[in-house]
DNA sequence: ACAACGAATGTAAACCGTTACATTCGCCTG
DNA sequence: CAGGCGAATGTAACGGTTTACATTCGTTGT
């Protein structure tokens, strides 16, 4: 019936003579284990092929030695990028990291409903972009669940964050810069189920730096572009059709710039004489279109969510967070953000 | 010491006064047992926050409902899709999905020499494009271990396939078709690493298709781009700085085709008449820049993967595959392949 | 009224490590 | 040489389910 199963502890102990716990202890590279015993139990257990089962690992400390990443997908630029810096840092400390995506309002229920069961599931969980209430992230917190959250904030746990405000700031600013005064802007989802977010901060941006330029919001210079390059082509279209349509736009991706792109193709039109557009990410294919657009650095915050978690999971609430910050977030902050100039937003 | 944990099973078997049998019983939604009791058991539960620990039923029955899933990377394009498709699949059946890059040769050796340890920590593993030897796979299998690799056979494993000869094959016949003659390639890494087959098949089939229309081979007109925008761009510089340019390229990636792309703008040259460029993958971004190319399915494959896999850890290796063929294997076949036609092949 | 049966429930033995708490033993100190 | 100490090792409890097997009990058939 059950399939059979390899030696166990036991059996090693018995082989080499000694008793399960030395085994245990010279197994796990732990002190007070003769040198000479050491090596006859490694030698045996390799000879043995013998390999301790996790899952009785886990059940005697408690301790899982997985991450879960919860992400709003995980095949868009930006989170897979995000979770590959997650992953490559989780890796290297002995963690593993599951992938949940969550990518529609019925999955968010689903993961909000059975969120309580990862506290034995996980030792901890990275959250990008879910804007999970406060009240949900205190209950998560109650069941004594480590999490760092990405993307937006809680009370509960450590963030890390990209300064949104700024990116959205600084490339419409850059627009301005080069003398446009009529802006269109390419955002995300207006009511997102998931409602992440970074796209209200961008767009806080970039209405903040036309008020501090004197412009007054146009409210029809808005489209929705669901963040995807198809949704950024008709978005575009739509500014394009608009009695006066803008001079420059600003998209909250570079994914729907290049949609942007394509519509302007479409129509014979080019940036950026017909349109000067700016994105966000520095997307690889940023270059090969002349994508002007604001860098993030998505492996890198990956990365950082995780070194945060792990803080959190092997030190506890206590000590110091790893790097700066009372409440212990990290925030790529102003002057971290990097501009990246190109064709779409030269004036020649 | 140790963080209290929650009520286990013998908590809600005492409150509700059955036995922990009955409860597990109850909880697991098995037969036989009262429905009062049941409602009574789940009632309590509910109430006391009991949650069933997973690693103590792994421990009992030696199932993890954990699946591994191994590519290339994690953030590429087609993988990070592979990946969503897989996982889709996997949650919807109650399993969730370890996300494991092996991105470089110390990864690869890494992963060869920790893979056997893999069989009490996951009930099964997605391996995807990374050519493992027979001989590891047999080692793979003799530990007991389930597996379905995609991109790359063996002879233990089921297989997910795409016919990537004849992606190979069609792109490079279109480009025939339509009248080239000197037709370039931009390829994959030659002696890459990780050595995954997919690059070999569609070179096959390009030179295939060649050989059949009475063309020989020019190998300086095989110019690697590593699978990245960046390789692309590179390679097809060093192909316009031939004596002799093709007028034609067939990229093995609509990512490296965007490269290309960008090269050609560089140089103040434009598609299709400057030069024809057909990719593979009908990445998003390929309609914006009008790029014809050979459609895949990514998620499909990685739904199929997990199917198949699924398969193999629930009914084992006995009784039909959930699907045809002899060795299990799906194959997008040739009549499945869709070659989208856009403007850079456009002749007008 | 009794045998037989099946449904409902209980008992207890796995599953396999980890670790607090002994115990042993050699050796140093006074 | 007794006492003490620390290193090496052992003992056994514990973590929380699952499940084979046993038991109980109400029905049904005769």
């Amino acid at each position: 019936m059950s399939r059979q199963r390899g030696p166990s502890i036991e059996d090693v102990a018995r082989e080499a003579g000694v008793s399960v716990a030395t085994v245990s202890r010279a197994l796990r590279g732990l002190p007070n284990v003769a040198e000479g015993t050491r090596v006859r139990i490694e030698t045996i257990a390799t000879e043995m092929n013998y390999r301790a089962d996790p899952s009785a690992a886990r059940l005697a400390t408690g301790r899982t030695h997985l991450v879960q990443l919860v992400t709003p997908t995980v095949d868009g630029w930006y989170f897979s990028r995000f979770i590959a810096g997650a992953i490559e840092f989780l890796i290297g400390r002995g963690y593993e990291a599951i992938a949940h995506p969550v990518e529609n309002p019925e999955q968010r229920e689903a993961f909000l409903s059975e969120m309580l069961r990862l506290e034995k599931r996980v030792d901890g969980l990275i959250v990008v972009d879910l804007n999970i209430s406060e009240e949900a992230a205190s209950r998560l917190h109650a069941a004594g669940i480590k999490a760092v959250t990405a993307g937006f904030r809680t009370e509960k746990f450590p963030s890390v964050l990209v300064d949104d405000y700024q990116v959205g700031f600084a490339a419409t600013k850059h627009l301005l810069d080069i003398g446009h005064h009529r802006i269109g802007l390419i955002s995300g989802e207006p009511n997102h189920p998931l409602a992440f977010s970074v796209p209200g901060l961008r767009i806080a941006g970039y209405t903040g730096a036309l008020a501090a330029a004197g412009i007054s919001i146009d409210t029809s210079l808005e489209q929705s572009g669901f963040f995807t390059a198809e949704g950024g082509r008709r978005a575009m279209e739509r500014l394009l059709d608009l009695e006066v349509p803008p001079t420059a736009v600003f998209a909250l991706s570079d994914e729907m710039a290049f949609g942007a792109y394509g519509a302007l193709q479409e129509r014979g039109l080019s940036w950026p004489n017909d349109m000067a557009v700016i994105g966000v990410d520095d997307h690889e294919l940023a270059s090969m279109v002349g994508l002007s657009t604001i860098r993030l650095a998505p492996r890198e915050l990956g990365a950082a969510a995780a070194k945060q978690l792990l803080h959190l999971i092997e030190h506890g609430g206590t000590s110091e967070p790893p790097s700066e910050g009372a409440n212990a977030d990290i925030a790529a902050s102003k002057d971290q953000i990097e501009l990246v100039i190109r064709a779409s937003t030269m004036t020649s």
